[in-house]
RNA sequence: GCCCCCGUAGCCCAAUUGGCAGAGGCACACGACUCAAAAUCGUGCAAGUGUGAGUUCGAGUCUCACCGGGGGCACCA
């Protein structure tokens, strides 16, 4: 863009006359508090205007304020709910919205630990810098909402959330979450039994207090959690990959014994995948969730082997009697017991991996499982296994059926022990077929169904009797049933769910996270803190990292860094019973804990007395069944972010938002009501012929082919960032157009969910646009105002009011790329008629400039104020379509022959049918092509189109 | 291997949900302005919808198969 050079017009809309009226209209935007929405109640309330019923809480998934800088490609969504916020603000609407920071986690504690500043000093830096970048791109946020998950009064309440849900239990019966005490006075007053049997009041108080904490949501569990060496933390389940890896830095992942902090997700995993039904939600990330709790309906059976008895999980009960063999997890804690002292009599070769004894094939096979990783597991899906020695008896029919051990079963799902039926499962038939076993069929397979695999499909039940009952002749789910009944009449089992899902992994042994707000006695017993000793502040340390390992030392342990802090550590507090000396816990909360419940703090930031005001949380997060029907849950009213957190954060956040309801803190029973994923911004990428990545705007295109510094190099497509070269800043962008020009081309590219390529060369058409229009209402030369109070035409106000009600349509359908091109087909119109006359007529100009408000809010409020309006136009008005423009006195209709337009005629909007069939017959090129003939039929389209059959 | 999404001018994208394939932008060509160029303005250009079949009076839109691209799950009993 050039400037300041004699020919150009010095009023001319460009970068440099942009960026003047941006700054000045942030500057009055803050000033004034334009963006502030009122809360019914608290300090954020205006007692001087009534509280807008209608209300929109818009919300981003909250950026991690990284150090390095934005591209383009971060700010797509925040324009999208900035867009969405502004039009329903215009509206009318109390529209909230804001952004924090979700600052805690790794990277600041990394480079803390490579410099030596404080985790804490780097953070609040990268955030002002974070904001000086979006600020320029004039988003309506209400600043005084802004927090970040560092701030200690943000973080007091998280802890203070923790403590919520370690003192609550899951009550089954009711189905929800309520406080551990009323599960106490349960206990106490005997409506509830010991595990033991014996009363409460025989319990020491040790006793009592084992029972309690097994409970409680929040518990310290001994079981295998994934140690990861090489992070020097443990991490949750979800943030381990399928290979093995952790998500952050691709560390190897270790399943190791250790004492940590656990939260019951698994309470909640039935209606974590229920509620689902009631969001609105992508229909992609609701399978991901419910993939991944993994709920299969089933029954447990057991299977006795001499003393003992194997259970199994199974969900095709159904086929029991089709069960040959079992398959035991090479871990599974029966194996020790079943390894028989000989090869029995019936075993076959292919049984015994060709040891001496079973003991030595079992110990071989664990040995040679034990070095495999899962990767390899995975690459090689040939099935492996040998006998135990032992036979188990299947319960149906009383067969003794041989008891394998092999790792396709896994220790961690069900029982760790399948029943094998070898004719209705993949697996087990190709395991079968391996190791010559027997194939049963117990559901008959339809006709054409090839012999070398298992019929894993519906059918009827055959070879299913015993002298108790038979299944024969019923279908798949009627057998499930019947077998059930009878497992649990004869004490062989019961019907059961399985979940995948596991408890949530809470602790991690890092600094720059939020402490536990637990300490533990002389007896290691932990003590949740009391409300009013919180917040519990992270201690400074010489040390912000934990100790690292070689990432394959398995054998390492976690050290965390606040245990180094003794004098933050060791502690002596009055919990009631005067001072005394307590351990506080070392463990910080994993990154997830933040960001579950930010959007309560959005509503309520500066309550010291609550984490949120009831009253606050019902005005904008409440249900509204009037709106949104009977079943709506609730929740913020549109949340838009990418589809990476999936899982892990949308998973994490509604089980806190569910106890908090359960406890009865809030109204909405889920946190995001409407969720939507914006797609990413891509951008080519280019490697030399050494693959080394050159600089991606300084490469040429000639004939199809691409070239840097002269030498030819090679396209890629992918990701944009600083690795590959091809990052561009949206700061760039605002220099070289301005934001509105940045935010106007952002949203014009596509379709917010799609993923779309960055072109920096295509920016300019936004560009062009904004000028146009603004030399519309603007002398370029003088700086005057060029508008008249001239009538419009007919087709001046047909074409405003068709695009004011397809705007508005588009808008709030997040449509924003067809608003934008409606805006610019009606930007040309105007400009034909009247952009080389001397005005364009004010009925036309404004409400171009508030139908534009949304997308380029400076350059509308600049316009609008030129134009003589005193006020902001940030709550409008917008324009309202008149219906009397948008129906057309007459219509053109295209006349088809079988299919193919032969004619165009145009008739009177409000003909009948019958008058349009006459009047297209009647047409001389459609007369022509039926020569006479009659028409085999004559189908007419009101308002679009004749088609003649013949 | 299983499941889901997407293929429309050279490129990014529209198409009232089964009714005339084109709204908008980029690129390109020509013209205006200019000594010239850039910027700006104006005019113009283009595909028959990845391929093949089917349903229908009519298919970009629905069905099936195949090709290409993206994503999720991956021994979950």
């Amino acid at each position: 863009m050039t400037d300041g050079s004699d020919t150009t017009p010095a009023q001319r809309y460009n970068a440099a006359l942009a960026g003047q009226i941006e700054r000045r209209w942030q500057d009055y935007w803050s000033d004034h508090g334009t963006y502030h929405a009122p809360n019914p109640a608290g300090p954020l309330s205006d007692e001087s205007a009534p509280m807008p019923s209608d209300k929109l809480f818009v919300q981003d998934m909250f950026p991690y304020p990284s150090g390095s800088g934005l591209h383009v490609g971060h700010p797509l969504g925040f324009i999208g709910t900035d867009v969405f916020a502004r039009y329903n603000r215009m509206i009318g609407r109390n529209v909230l919205h804001t952004m924090g920071f979700d600052a805690f986690g790794l990277p600041a504690e990394q480079y803390a630990v490579q410099t030596g500043t404080h985790p804490r000093t780097t953070t609040e830096h990268n955030i002002e810098r974070y904001l000086d970048q979006i600020r320029r791109l004039g988003f309506g946020h209400d600043e005084r909402r802004r927090i970040a998950t560092t701030d200690i009064e943000f973080y007091k309440w998280t802890q203070w959330i923790f403590l919520q849900i370690f003192n609550s239990y899951y009550d089954d019966r009711e189905n929800k979450a309520r406080p551990i005490a009323e599960l106490e006075k349960q206990f106490a007053a005997g409506e509830r039994e010991t595990p033991d049997g014996r009363a409460w009041s025989e319990l020491s108080a040790a006793e009592q207090r084992k029972v309690i904490d097994d409970h409680r949501l929040v518990y310290i569990s001994e079981a295998p959690v994934n140690w990861a060496p090489g992070l020097g933390t443990v991490v949750a389940n979800e943030e381990v990959t399928a290979e093995g890896l952790t998500e952050r830095g691709n560390f190897p992942v270790f399943r190791k014994p250790l004492r940590q902090w656990m939260m019951r997700i698994t309470a909640y995993a039935d209606r974590l995948v229920d509620d689902l039904a009631l969001l609105d939600w992508p229909e992609k990330v609701k399978s991901m969730q419910r993939n991944w709790i993994g709920r299969s309906r089933g029954a447990n059976v057991r299977f006795p082997v001499g003393d003992e008895a194997i259970e199994v999980f199974t969900t095709r009960p159904d086929t029991l009697f089709g069960s040959t063999y079992m398959v035991l997890a090479p871990e599974h804690p029966l194996v020790d017991k079943l390894t028989a002292d000989a090869w029995p009599e019936g075993a076959k070769d292919a049984w015994t991996g060709g040891a001496a004894t079973p003991a030595e094939a079992v110990e071989a096979y664990r040995k040679e499982t034990s070095r495999k990783s899962d990767l390899d597991r995975q690459e090689t899906r040939e099935k492996t296994g040998v006998f135990t020695g032992s036979f188990a008896t299947n319960p149906a029919n009383g067969e003794f059926i041989p008891v394998f051990i092999a790792d396709y079963v896994l220790m961690g799902y069900g029982t760790g022990a399948v029943m094998a039926v070898p004719a209705h499962d993949e697996r087990d038939f190709e395991f079968a077929t391996k190791f010559e076993l027997p194939i049963l069929q117990t559901i008959e397979a339809p006709d054409g169904h090839p012999a070398d695999e298992a019929y894993t499909g519906d059918g009827t039940a055959i070879n299913s009797t015993n002298e108790d009952i038979s299944l024969n002749g019923l279908g798949v789910d009627d057998a499930k049933k019947a077998i059930i009944g009878w497992l649990e009449e004869k004490g062989h089992g019961e019907g059961t769910v399985q979940y995948k899902l596991r408890d949530w992994l809470f602790a991690r042994q890092r600094y720059w996270g939020e402490p536990f707000p637990i300490v533990y006695d002389e007896d290691g017993t932990p003590i949740p803190l009391p409300e009013d000793q919180l917040p519990v502040v992270l201690p400074d340390v010489d040390e912000y990292s934990p100790k690292t390992f070689d990432p394959d030392d398995a054998e390492s342990e976690p050290e965390p860094p606040l245990a180094k802090a003794t004098d933050w550590v060791e502690v002596t507090l009055d919990l009631g019973d005067g001072p005394k000396k307590y351990r506080r816990d070392t463990n910080v909360m994993p990154q997830w804990a933040g960001s579950c419940w930010y959007q309560l703090r959005y509503i309520d930031p500066t309550n010291g007395e609550k984490f949120v005001d009831p009253e606050n949380e019902q005005y904008w997060m409440g249900p509204r069944a009037a709106e949104h029907g009977v079943n709506d849950p609730g929740g913020l009213d549109l949340y838009v972010g990418g589809v990476e957190h999936a899982v892990l954060h949308l998973l994490y956040s509604r089980f806190w938002h569910k106890v908090l309801h359960d406890l009865g803190f809030l109204s909405s029973a889920e946190p995001y009501r409407k969720l939507f994923n914006q797609g990413y911004i891509q951008a080519y990428a280019y490697t030399d012929s050494r693959g080394v990545y050159v600089p991606a705007e300084e490469v040429t295109e000639a004939d199809g082919k691409y070239f840097y510094d002269g030498e030819e190099v090679t396209q890629e497509y992918g990701k944009m960032g600083k690795s590959l070269k091809n990052s561009v800043a949206p700061d760039e962008m605002a220099d070289t157009f301005g934001a509105d020009t940045f935010r106007f081309y952002e949203m014009s590219m596509g379709p917010l969910a799609d993923s779309k390529p960055w072109a920096t060369k295509d920016v300019v058409g936004a560009h062009r646009f904004l000028q146009r229009l603004w030399r519309l209402i603007v002398d370029e030369t003088t700086g005057e105002l060029r508008v008249s109070d001239d009538e419009l035409s007919e087709s001046d106000l047909k074409l405003l009011h068709k695009t004011i009600a397809s705007v508005r349509e588009d808008y709030a359908e997040l449509r924003f790329n067809t608003a934008g091109a409606k805006l610019i087909e009606l930007n040309n119109h105007v400009t034909k008629t009247y952009g080389s006359v001397e005005a364009t007529p004010r009925g036309l100009a404004e409400p171009m400039v508030l139908m534009l408000a949304p997308m380029c809010p400076h350059i509308a409020e600049e316009l609008w104020h030129r134009l003589g309006h005193p006020d902001t136009l940030v709550h409008g008005p917008f324009p309202v379509p008149d219906e009397k423009y948008l129906v057309d006195d007459t219509v053109e209709y295209p006349i088809q022959v079988n299919g193919k337009v032969r004619s165009r005629m145009t008739v009177a909007s409000d003909a009948g049918s019958g008058d349009v069939q006459a009047a297209a017959l009647a047409d001389e090129k459609i007369a022509a092509a039926l020569d006479g003939g009659e028409p085999k039929k004559v189908i007419v389209v009101p308002g679009k189109l004749v088609n003649v059959v013949v």
